[in-house]
Formats: structure tokens, C-alpha cells, sequence
RNA sequence: GGCCCGUUGGUCAAGCGGUUAAGACACCGGCCUCUCACGCCGGUAACACCAGUUCGAUUCUGGUACGGGUCACCA
């Protein structure tokens, strides 16, 4: 080693920030955060900032076939949505900068000749074709280290020809145990283990090789991933310790399964079988907080005495979430639940937010309407901003209904019954000075006392029956936002004396 | 197939050797109510199986079954 090259790791060795917590979210620039994707980089975040540690967004883009040009924008975009505000990354900057691995190269290619040099690797001239041929074989083979009995100067031989190579770990005899903050300590055979490559023929490192370097480089002590990397843990660890370096903390995640309404089959969540993403549930009309609530919990679980609790801020979430409550089997995804927390979320929304909210799904089906007056009568029945629509249509049209809607046994009602009410109401309400809430409620209590009376009963028995066939009469279905009299209101005269009058002939 | 990991009600899950085995969603009743919903009250429902350790296993150990992951010049 040239005291040049010396001194470009010492430089970058000291840079590495110690005596804090670090992690990062390191995602391939695909432009699509899964739900599990999203579960990760949220617990990720959690930890840093739990710790009052940093938390490092770094972008994986080593493979080259699957570029996506303005990734970083979209990710970043994700990022903000859910509220996973990062202190280092590719366009804050910080210490440990670059923080995208192809600006990186030229760290792995040194980093890879530095561990040839240690001898813990070596250069590997074997064509694509010959390892194919290895596998036809046996599927199962290893590489067979054909290129390690390779003499230093048939190497140099190849090199000067310009051969292409790749760099591979020279794996040790012996076993690798690895500790992890969730599953504990694993220890397998290194006979399990192939010479797997770290630098491509292409120059750039493989990513379990770029991991481990980047991880190193930036201070990370925490690394956070899904459990898919836990047979590859014996890998990053007999890396570390070939380069002499400290190990970071493991925390592998159990995979999310989704629980497919449709089918009620259960299976691992992905785009490809149409489950839904964390933009794909944003634009079905789920708040961000309530998902991100939701993903917190799937898989993690709050304990001492907030055990019970489901609803959490962000900032309650920082505070009690903990490492060894992350669970390792792993969890569905329920679409059920998390309407529950939706609605949930939607109910505490101050109104002038709801308001905001729903005015576009409000102006879809009603287009001059006052939405604020409708979004009262949605907020506290709506699970998903997009039902929204279906629900009000019916003020702008009435829809097609059956008279059976009249008949309801818990009222003694049926078409006969609701006739006469609306007969007696119609003339009651045409002739109303003023058509405002106020007024059309006491014209139907007094006319519901009257009835009362008459029969010798309570008004409440008598209320339900005579606001029953008004409603449906109005609405023309059976579940509606609000009672009869806030959708009078809401119609205006001319318009419910019309539908009355409608439900009349439909009677007659 | 080899290796690794997991398994508490339909779902999310608490539990960390002795419990009437929490709680939440969904479901079913009831109350409230100008409908539905909300809210409140109540209910149905679980430790995969078999051995072992132990005075005692959901909890510890081993095996079986089932499920997942991994075995790439992808991440």
C-alpha cells in the first residue's frame, strides 16, 4: 500500500462520527415504498430517535438495471409524507457524504483491493458461462474457488490482458455466530457459505458488500432490514471482521403478509399481486398518520403501562418504542384494522381540516355545495375519504328506490302508515315561513306531540315513526349521513317537497 | 433439497414457570338515538402436535407438522 492510499482510508476513517446512535434507511431508488419498506424505515427512524441519535437516509442504487431517474425526489417526497425527517442524506448533506453508493464507487473497488491484500479475497476471472455450467451440475453448488489456486503471475497475466474479474470473500473455515437485537444468536456452518462477490465486474460493489462498507463509513449502529438478510448476517459479520472493524447491532424485521379482503388468502405483501403501497392507501383515502400509526403497530408492540394503547403520536411513538418489543413472527396487514384507526383519525380531525380534506370528494358529486355543512354531517361515518361521494349523491339526485324502504317493524310502519304522515307533513313544511333547521324541527315535534297525544304515548314512540318515511322519502335509501331533518335543510324546500311529493306517488 | 427463522382466538397482539390467558379489530347481543354511524354495556372465540425437564408448563429442551426466509456479477 502506497503511503497515499494509506492515507485516503485514514481520512476516511476519520470521519466516522462515534458516540451517538446511528441508523439509516437505505432504500433502492425504485420510487415505491411497500408497506414493509415503510415499516422498516419507520422503525429505523424510531430507534435514531429514540436514542436522540441521527437517522441517514442512503440511496442503494448499485444496480444499474434498475435506474430510475428522479428517485431521489420521490423517495424524498415519501419520506416527508410520513413524517421521517432525516438529518444526513443525499440532498442535506453531512459528514459522511456521498450518500448515494454510485458516487461512491471508487471506496468499494479500494476497500475490496484492500482485502485482497489482508487475504481475505481474491480475484475471480470465471465466466458467466462456467459458473452457469456449475449450477447445471448441481443446482446447489458453491463456487468452487477455481480462480483462488490462480499464481500471482498468471493474475497479473490476465490483468494486462484486460480480462474482466469480479472480487469475492475468501470464506473461513470454521462457524460464524452473529447476535441479533431480535432473533438472538445464530450460528451457522461457513460451509453454508459461498466466496460470494463483493465487486462486480462492472466496478461497482454487490450490495451486501456496499452495506457493510457504507454502514462502517457513516458510524451506522444500528442496521435495521427486513429478516430476507438474516441467512446473509454470517456474511457482513466475517467482512467486519476481516477488515478488523466493530459490528453493528442486527435488527431484522419479520416480513408483513397481507390478508387479502378478496380472497381472505394471506400471503407476503407485493405490488406485483396488486396490494397496496403507502401512496396506494393515501390516494384510497387514508390519512398518513393513521397508516403510519397502523404500520407501527404491526409488528411492534407498546409495554409497561401504555401496553393497552394503540393511538400514538409520533412523538409518543419515539418515545416508548423499544427494540426488544419488535416481534419476530410475522404480522398480516388488515385492511379492517386499519379502517378502525382511520376513522379514528378522521373523528379527531379538527373540522376546518376535515373541511379542507373532503371539499374535493365533497365537489366531485356536489359542485356549488357548502361543504362544510355536508363534511359535519360526513366526518364522524366516514372511514375513508373516498366513500365520501357515494354517500352524499343522494343530494343531488334521488336515487331510484323501492317502497319496501318505507315498511320498518321497529317503527310499526309500513306503506300505508308512511303515506298518510307524509300527507299530513307536506302541507305543514310547504307552508313553513322560513326553511331552516330550527323551523322544520319543531313543525314535526309538534306534529309528533299532537300524535302522541292522541294515541296516549311517549313522543319518542311516536317520533321514530313519523321521521322514518320523511328521511326515506328525501333520501330515497335507507342509511343516509344525518336525519331527516338535516337533510331537509340541506335540500332546501322546493327540492324536499318534491321528493315528498315523489314518495306520495310512489305510495299512492 | 441444505441451512436459518417462526407458530397464543378469523386478524393484530399481551404474557417472559403457578394468570379466571390482557387489550384492540371484526363478529353477535343490548342501551342510546330523528336513520345509519358514533358512544356505552355485555358476549362468542386462542396457547399447532408429541415427548422430556419440573411439584407445576403457553412460558424451558428435543422432535413432528405447518408457514416463512435464503442459497445470483438483485437488492
Amino acid at each position: 500500500m502506497t503511503e497515499l492510499e494509506k492515507n485516503w482510508f485514514e481520512e476516511k476513517e476519520a470521519r466516522i462520527p462515534h458516540n451517538e446512535v446511528r441508523t439509516r434507511f437505505a432504500p433502492s431508488p425504485t420510487g415505491y415504498m411497500h408497506i414493509g419498506n415503510l415499516r422498516t424505515a419507520l422503525y429505523t427512524y424510531l430507534i435514531a430517535r429514540h436514542a436522540g441519535g441521527k437517522f441517514i437516509l442512503r440511496i442503494e442504487d448499485t444496480d444499474q438495471k434498475r435506474l430510475v431517474s428522479d428517485a431521489i425526489a420521490v423517495i424524498k417526497r415519501t419520506m416527508d409524507s410520513c413524517g421521517l425527517d432525516y438529518d444526513e442524506g443525499p440532498d442535506v448533506g453531512g459528514p459522511v457524504a456521498p450518500y448515494v453508493q454510485t458516487e461512491r464507487r471508487d471506496y468499494y473497488k479500494k476497500y475490496a483491493e484492500l482485502l485482497i491484500e489482508k487475504g481475505h479475497a481474491y480475484r475471480c476471472f470465471c465466466s458467466e458461462e462456467r459458473l452457469a455450467s456449475l449450477h447445471e451440475t448441481d443446482a446447489n453448488a458453491k463456487y468452487d474457488r477455481h480462480c483462488l489456486s490462480l499464481s500471482p503471475e498468471e493474475i497479473q497475466q490476465k490483468l494486462d490482458a484486460g480480462e474482466p474479474y469480479v472480487i469475492r470473500q475468501l470464506i473461513p473455515d470454521g462457524s460464524t455466530t452473529f447476535s441479533d437485537q431480535v432473533y438472538g444468536e445464530i450460528t451457522v456452518d461457513n460451509k453454508e457459505i459461498e466466496d460470494q462477490i463483493l465487486l462486480k465486474s462492472d466496478g461497482l460493489p454487490t450490495y451486501n458488500f456496499a452495506n457493510v462498507i457504507d454502514d462502517h463509513l457513516m458510524g451506522i449502529t444500528h442496521v435495521v432490514r427486513g429478516s430476507e438478510y438474516l441467512s446473509s448476517s454470517p456474511k457482513y459479520n466475517l467482512l467486519y471482521e476481516a477488515f478488523g472493524w466493530d459490528i453493528p447491532e442486527y435488527v431484522h424485521c419479520a416480513p408483513v403478509m397481507y390478508n387479502d379482503p378478496a380472497t381472505g388468502e394471506v400471503r407476503k405483501m407485493s405490488k406485483r399481486c396488486g396490494d397496496p403501497s403507502y401512496e396506494d392507501l393515501l390516494n384510497q383515502g387514508y390519512l398518513s398518520e393513521a397508516v403510519v400509526n397502523y404500520v407501527a403497530l404491526l409488528g411492534w408492540s407498546p409495554t409497561g403501562d401504555i401496553a393497552e394503547q394503540e393511538i400514538f403520536s409520533k412523538k409518543e411513538l419515539i418515545d416508548a418504542f423499544d427494540i426488544s418489543a419488535i416481534s419476530k413472527s410475522p404480522s398480516a396487514f388488515d385492511t379492517e384494522k386499519l379502517n378502525h384507526f382511520n376513522s379514528i383519525y378522521m373523528k379527531a380531525l379538527p373540522a376546518e381540516e376535515f373541511c379542507a380534506l373532503a371539499e374535493p370528494f365533497v365537489h366531485s358529486v356536489l359542485p356549488g355545495a357548502d361543504v362544510a355543512e355536508i363534511a359535519a354531517l360526513v366526518q364522524s361515518r366516514v372511514t375513508v375519504l373516498t366513500e365520501i361521494p357515494d354517500m352524499i349523491r343522494f343530494f343531488r339526485e334521488l336515487p331510484e328506490y323501492s317502497t319496501e324502504l318505507f315498511c320498518n317493524k321497529k317503527n310499526k310502519l309500513d306503506g300505508v302508515q308512511s303515506k298518510k304522515i307524509l300527507e299530513d307533513l307536506e302541507p305543514m313544511l310547504e307552508a313553513l315561513p322560513k326553511w331552516d333547521a330550527e323551523s322544520i324541527h319543531d313543525t314535526i315535534y309538534a306534529y309528533a306531540e299532537k300524535l302522541a297525544e292522541a294515541e296516549g304515548v311517549k313522543l319518542n314512540k311516536v317520533l321514530g315513526r313519523v321521521m322514518w318515511p320523511l328521511r326515506i322519502a328525501v333520501s330515497g335509501q335507507s342509511v343516509t349521513p344525518g336525519g331527516a331533518i338535516e337533510i331537509c335543510t340541506i335540500l332546501g324546500r322546493h327540492e324536499s317537497i318534491e321528493r315528498i311529493n315523489i314518495a306520495m306517488g310512489k305510495l299512492a
